[in-house]
DNA sequence: AATCGGTCGAGAT
DNA sequence: TCGACCGATT
């Protein structure tokens, strides 16, 4: 998220850039930005399980254009989830899901573009993903670095300790972790925005001489950050305001000023704000980070440089006691998350003689080359084996050898995005399991309303699973197409597979069958192994069943309600509580009118809720939280 | 003058 | 999911 409004602050500090002035220089990427907008253009393929690489391919564009600059890239990778975004993250999951729950929904409706939208919503970018890029740019041989917490801490020290001299990226808060410069909003075209740290004080407003970097981190915190809600009613104006007024350097003296000088009367700072406020600004500060040349983490400014209570950092991280493993996780080898292996890559075991694909920028040295490291060249594989064998126990899986292992891992790894692969069945839970009570709930069945009366799909076959099921329909219909045309298309299309019933079962076969993995697991030799993993498979296939059924009940009743708006039959007054909100996607018109009264407030009660107890979860972090999470 | 809340469109091919 | 934008609010 970042800061609200920073850069249009920054508008003073910042200036027009093109990638070429900036030729032989080197630049951390904050490599999560390009993998989430790759996958917008595979969104629909991953949602479907399929196998892809396009968003590999988005970010190797960018990589080669940094490179035809003769720029070396040094690609930065998100690692561990702090303690303080941990529940963000589990919402944004939570979230993800129901969107996929939606897709099937509204595809089993055969609402396509609607179904799509939520498709686009429901992938994630996961480790996994980024390892597969890091494969690509270790081929290339790019540098890669997965930050023991965010990549922005990390590309900030990069960019500090001189390593890297600009950074890239979309998020304003590397500004905050002291980056240097940063350029924001690059495209293909290798034009961007470079903010200059050197220049903040034209963006604050104060001469240079009298302008500290704490006063404008603070600021930020203070107008709201990603680990501190602001305080009602202060944005960036206002904490810029005060900030430049107060003279007082301790913080915790400074906060109870605010109402008396910003003549806000009615604002009250209470210590638990105080305390959060100093924990957001050790976050900032002393997060740790992974030193590539010393092969170590540290925190991204020593404590000792300043007066910072280390009870503050309680979420700036810990530091991982296994050098080793810290190690691994920076190459990108472990999942950031279990810790588990995934692979085996170490610099120190490069082949030199074997040339890189692109000649251009081998001759940048790597970041992993240093010389302060040569002693480890020849470490003995034995200790590295029984590191890990110790790691693995903990993470109760212990193979016999390293590879076994990862490719153990790995498979692990991959059963789970075979949960994606199950996303079709949704289109049929729904149809085998309908609830028979559904007459017994006071809204009757939208789904039935509509196949009465408005809906013609449902007039042909009620509930029909095919069309989500089958995805040439979503291959079939180019979203250039006029909505009637559309819906025509779709229609003709669900009459001809209505027609040929065998098939439609044979289909189904395909899904409710031995899951692919399974199958490729029997050609194990470890068969205890591919039996569990055989179970597993099915347990999760169950489970999405189950849940689906549950929600499809949920699910129907606003899309139904919007229909009867938007459509040509009477409107129907709704009654039904939901949490779906739907645009209606053959009547975009109506939107408006299909947005009742009663409809928005419930809208705006909840996301006030949800803001509530984010705030509460973002206080219960920050304000109960004595010790250190990990370790 | 600044903030807030809601809406909308871009992001990729 | 994000930021830009608008109108309402203080």
């Amino acid at each position: 998220m970042g800061i609200t409004g920073l850069i249009p602050f920054l508008e003073k500090a910042s200036a027009r850039v093109h990638l070429k002035d900036m030729r032989g220089s080197t630049v951390a990427v904050d490599t999560y930005c390009w993998l989430h907008k790759g996958v917008f253009s595979c969104a629909e393929k991953l949602a479907r399980g399929e196998d892809t690489d396009l968003y590999v391919q988005y970010c190797l564009k960018y990589v080669q254009l940094l490179v035809s600059y003769n720029i070396k890239p040094i690609l930065v990778f998100d690692g561990q989830h702090l303690p303080a975004k941990a529940l963000t993250e589990q919402r944004r999951r939570e979230s993800r899901q129901q969107s996929k729950k939606r897709a099937a929904e509204l595809l089993r409706l055969g609402r396509v573009e609607e179904a799509r939208s939520q498709m686009r919503r429901c992938v994630d970018v996961t480790h996994e993903m980024a390892l597969r890029l890091i494969h690509e740019c270790r081929e290339l041989k790019i540098d890669c670095i997965v930050a023991p917490y965010e990549a922005d801490a990390q590309m900030a020290w990069l960019n500090r300790a001189g390593i890297a001299q600009y950074i890239v990226t979309e998020d304003s808060d590397l500004t905050l972790f002291g980056a240097q410069r940063i350029i924001f909003k690059l495209d293909l075209s290798g034009a961007g925005l470079l903010v200059d740290a050197e220049k903040l004080h034209l963006a604050m407003g104060c001469r240079e001489e009298r302008f500290q970097f704490d006063k404008f981190r603070r600021m930020c915190i203070l107008s709201g950050c990603d680990y501190l809600d602001s305080l009602p009613g202060i944005g960036l104006a206002k904490a810029c305001k005060f900030m430049l007024k107060t003279e007082q350097d301790d913080m915790r003296i400074a906060l109870k000023k605010i109402p008396q000088y910003l003549n806000m009367r009615n604002l009250e700072v209470d210590d638990a704000y105080i305390e959060n406020f100093m924990k957001a600004e050790a976050t900032f500060k002393h997060m740790y980070i992974y030193n590539p040349l010393e092969r170590r983490m540290e925190r991204l400014s020593a404590l000792e440089n300043n007066e910072t209570d280390e009870s503050y950092c309680s979420n700036a991280g810990s530091l991982l006691a296994d050098n080793e493993q810290a190690l691994h996780l920076a190459l990108g080898n472990l999942n950031p998350f279990t810790l588990k292996r995934l692979d085996n890559w170490h610099p120190d075991r490069v082949d030199a003689t074997k040339p890189a694909k692109h000649i251009k920028h081998s001759k940048h040295k790597s970041i992993w080359q240093s010389n302060s490291h040569q002693e480890l060249v020849e470490q003995p594989k034995e200790t590295k084996q029984t590191s890990c064998a110790l790691f693995f126990k903990k993470v109760d899986f212990v193979g016999q050898t390293i590879d076994d292992e990862i490719e153990a891992n790995q498979r692990q790894e991959q059963a789970k995005h075979t949960e994606a692969e199950l996303f079709n069945i949704y289109s049929y839970t729904g149809k085998r399991k309908r609830s028979p009570d559904e007459n017994a709930t006071p809204p009757a069945s939208p789904v039935h309303s509509k196949s009465r009366h408005s809906n013609p799909f449902a007039k042909e076959t009620p509930r029909s699973p095919i069309v989500c099921e089958n995805a040439s329909l979503l291959r079939l219909l180019s979203p250039k197409k006029s909505s009637e045309d559309r819906s025509t298309r779709v229609n003709a299309l669900k009459r001809s597979i209505f027609t040929q019933e065998q098939r439609v079962v044979e289909v189904r076969s395909r899904f409710f069958g031995a899951p692919q993995v399974a199958t490729e697991a029997k050609t194990e030799p470890n068969t205890t192994e591919s039996e569990s993993k055989q179970l597993q498979v099915t347990e999760t296939a169950s489970d999405i069943k189950g849940n689906n059924d549950d929600d499809a009940i949920i699910l129907l009743s606003p899309s139904c309600s919007e229909d009867d708006t938007s459509s040509q039959s009477a409107p129907v007054p709704s009654r039904q509580e939901t949490a779906l909100h739907v645009k209606p996607a053959l009547a975009p018109t109506a939107r408006r009118v299909g947005l009742s009264k009663p409809k928005t407030n419930k809208r705006t009660t909840a996301t006030k809720t949800a803001k509530l107890a984010e705030n509460q979860t973002k206080l219960s972090m920050f304000g109960f939280q004595q010790r250190p999470v990990l370790k």
